[in-house]
DNA sequence: CATCCTATTCTTAGGTC
DNA sequence: AGACCTAAGAATAGGAT
């Protein structure tokens, strides 16, 4: 493959895939934030790891309560 | 300015940050969709515009309902 | 307000530690 | 699991239309 290159495909190896997972798991919370501040936005992001462990961003404005975040959860597992 | 940098706050002008809206917000949603797929991972993101219109991904087993939505849209405009 | 262009910056795959 | 490195590819600012 070449560098830098990238299927769009479920990545199999479970390492590479976690890898990848922690790396543009922090590009897309990054983008998230810069898009709410250079554009005055109201974002929110939810964000499960395979795992079930949770990842989250939201500006200023909106947020996801617990309850909200118990309910994706389930939905998730199901 | 040099071209393609900028600075990490509000855009002031209006035209420039709608028009950064639109391409970042785009962009963004790609990331969050890329991730779900590489990753397999459980995504969704939710984004207001100024005046209010809604964008979002989700990724299959994860959903905003109408009644989060509109929950989320009440936070933004308090 | 969306879409094309492209120079430039930013992100990231694959690697090492 | 996380931090660093670097080449390569992707995103995007500013402009044009």
């Amino acid at each position: 493959m070449v560098r830098g290159k990238v299927e769009m495909k479920r990545i199999e190896n479970a390492t590479s895939r976690q890898v990848t997972f922690s790396k543009r798991r922090n590009g897309v919370m990054k983008k998230a934030y810069e898009l709410s501040v250079l554009c005055d936005a109201q974002v929110a992001l939810i964000i499960f790891s395979q795992k079930g462990k949770l990842f989250q961003f939201s500006s200023s404005r909106i947020s996801f309560s617990t309850t909200e975040q118990h309910n994706f959860r389930k939905l998730m597992i199901n």
